[in-house]
DNA sequence: GCCGTTTTCGGCCCGACTGTTTTCAGTCG
């Protein structure tokens, strides 16, 4: 088992123990320690063979330790089998209902025989809920609400869907209302792959006014709670969007708070009472809670308490409070770093813009280069190219580099690493391109033994520069494949191939775990679009925001590199 | 179940809202 693997468990301890009635320190402690455990640069089966042990992971002691122990050299933690004949398998899901908690969710259970979310379906259908004792009418309604959004939105909103719609919002209240400040939160402003809804902040000394324009927001079809602290709306493409607002003097803290996360919030809050402080969403007070400290300006929060400013990416609790602490927080890389995009389509194979279109793009967003990446021949799928095609593409590109002074295309190649660990073309052909990148588009369901030799094949191939989108994984739609990334990443570093972080929103491959790993390891990466239109190579800010969220800097990131220098390092 | 520049035992983040209740439990973020 892996380490995200761990986690998930790990988590689905703590959502039992909470509906057995467990104490909710050790259901914290489970939880915590799966967090941590997601976030390790190491493979937990190394650290196992540690001196130190397991115990060496901050938040995993003497009990969690043993148990994973026993998992990892068995297989199976007797620990997590007894839960299991203890509560039936599905019933922890009710609790990723909103408004069910285990609290109820153990009543539905023992008074109704719910065991499932279907079985709460039918029991709302049929009353059974509202003459249990604290429960009633309201509650069955509520739950039922609940039901129909946990039903419709089983997966969460990708970032693309979530971060335009903000925006949009955000540029109207500024225009039309009276906030001083206005700010996205949550996992939205954290740059999470997925978002649950969109939660929007802002100052105001009108709170009336700015949510009444709120509320008259073109886009809203039904307004499901408006107060002077908080709205909530739902839009016509069924986002939900809250809006939270302030007092100026608030803004910083609020922001603080709202953006989370909650294992990020709840550390702090350690932190400052430690220090003999306290912290809410209305500021840093002393103790005695008479004295503020902060509270306008968010950075000041963190000032206060002793800590660098930590960017909302990183605000996982995983490390960052005591990176920030010790000084040592990463000089995160900006957009303005990247210097260009190593991996594009045109018409050529399965994009649809011309190589024209692609440049000109290219060069609004201010690059110094581009990639042409499109597929070779066997992937017939794709209309990939074969040697000739090529060819010709070639001499497009040279023709259309000679009118520009300080940009260039490059010419390059996605090539498919087939069942066998084989490529398109023989070497001598692979030679003739500026930059060569591969990647598995076929045999998805192999095991992971087979998976991973394709993969290193290929990155021992001295002419493969690059291992484009490693696991595979298509967000909502199709889980990544079995690969071992420990070997990946070693033999990534041996062979100095890199690998791609794919900007897709989608995608996303690899994941802010994942690089963080990988970096570890002293890996090299590139941040691509994989654009199949020139539009799609706006979305490099989806992969930037995941670098962040890996901790990466920009000497991390080849495409940072001026033309010169990217092609001398490959 | 974890952890220690107040502690190896006794703590463990903070506040608001809702619905069901007469003082609070459950849920949420």
């Amino acid at each position: 088992m892996d380490n995200s693997e761990i986690a998930a468990l790990l988590n689905n301890i703590g959502d039992m123990l909470e509906i057995i009635g467990e104490s909710s320190f050790r259901v914290g402690a489970y939880r915590r320690a799966a967090n941590v455990i997601s976030a390790l640069p190491r493979d937990i089966n190394d650290i196992r063979g540690d001196k130190q042990g397991l115990t060496s992971i901050q938040g995993v002691g003497k009990g969690i330790a043993e148990k994973l122990a026993q998992l990892l050299d068995t297989g199976k933690m007797d620990y997590y089998e007894e839960l299991k004949t203890k509560l039936p398998g599905s019933l922890v899901e009710l609790i990723h209902i909103q408004g069910v908690g285990p609290k109820k969710a153990k009543l539905f259970y023992e008074e109704l025989g719910v065991e499932s979310v279907d079985d709460l379906e039918k029991a709302l259908q049929e009353h059974r809920v509202k003459d249990l004792p604290g429960m009633g009418v309201k509650t069955e309604d509520n739950i039922l609400r609940g039901l129909e959004l946990y039903k419709k939105q089983s997966g969460r909103l990708l970032l693309s869907q979530a971060v335009p719609a903000a925006e949009k919002i955000i540029n109207y209240l500024q225009k039309y209302s009276d906030v001083t400040e206005i700010s996205t939160a949550g996992s939205l402003r954290r740059w999470r792959e997925t978002i649950g809804d969109i939660d929007i902040l802002a100052a105001t000394n009108k709170p009336r006014q700015v949510a009444d324009e709120f509320c008259n927001y073109p886009d809203v079809v039904s307004v499901l709670a408006k107060g002077e602290t908080k709205c909530s709306v739902l839009l016509h493409n069924g986002l939900q969007v809250d809006l939270r607002l302030m007092k100026p003097a608030q803004f910083g803290s609020a922001l603080q708070y709202f953006t989370g996360s909650k294992l990020h919030n709840i550390h702090l809050r350690e932190l400052a009472k430690k220090r003999g402080l306290k912290l809410s969403e209305y500021g840093l007070f002393n103790l005695a809670g008479n004295k503020l400290l902060a509270g306008a300006d968010e950075a000041d929060i963190y000032n206060e308490l002793g800590l660098d400013y930590i960017e909302p990416v990183l605000r996982e609790d995983k490390g960052e409070i005591e990176a920030a602490a010790a000084g040592k927080l990463p000089d995160l890389i900006k957009l303005s770093d990247i210097k260009g995009d190593l991996h594009a389509h045109t018409q050529a194979s399965d994009g649809q813009s011309s190589l024209e279109e692609m440049a000109a793009f290219a060069q609004k967003l201010g690059y110094q280069y581009l990639a042409i990446s499109d597929h070779a021949q066997t992937l017939k799928v794709a209309h990939g190219l074969d040697l000739k095609r090529f060819e010709e593409q070639w001499r497009q590109i040279a023709e259309l580099n000679r009118q520009w002074e300080d940009f260039t295309l490059l010419t390059a190649v996605e090539l498919n690493i087939n069942s066998e660990g084989k490529t398109d073309f023989p070497d001598e052909v692979l030679a003739r391109f500026d930059i060569v990148a591969a990647s598995i588009h076929t045999g998805f369901t192999q095991d992971k033994e087979r998976i991973t030799y394709r993969t290193i094949t290929a990155m021992a191939n001295p002419h493969i520069d690059i291992i484009c989108h490693p696991t595979g994984r298509i967000l909502d739609r199709r889980p990544p494949y079995a690969i071992d990334l420990v070997q990946v990443f070693a033999a990534a570093k041996k062979t100095g191939t890199i690998l791609e972080l794919n900007a897709f929103p989608d995608r996303l491959d690899l994941n802010d775990d994942q690089l963080r790993a990988a970096k570890r390891y002293g890996v090299k990466f590139a941040i691509n679009t994989d654009a199949h239109h020139f539009g799609h190579l706006a979305n490099m800010r989806y992969g930037l925001h995941t670098a962040q969220r890996g901790w990466l800097t920009s000497a991390d990131v080849i495409n940072t590199l001026p033309i010169d220098s990217l092609l001398k390092s490959l």
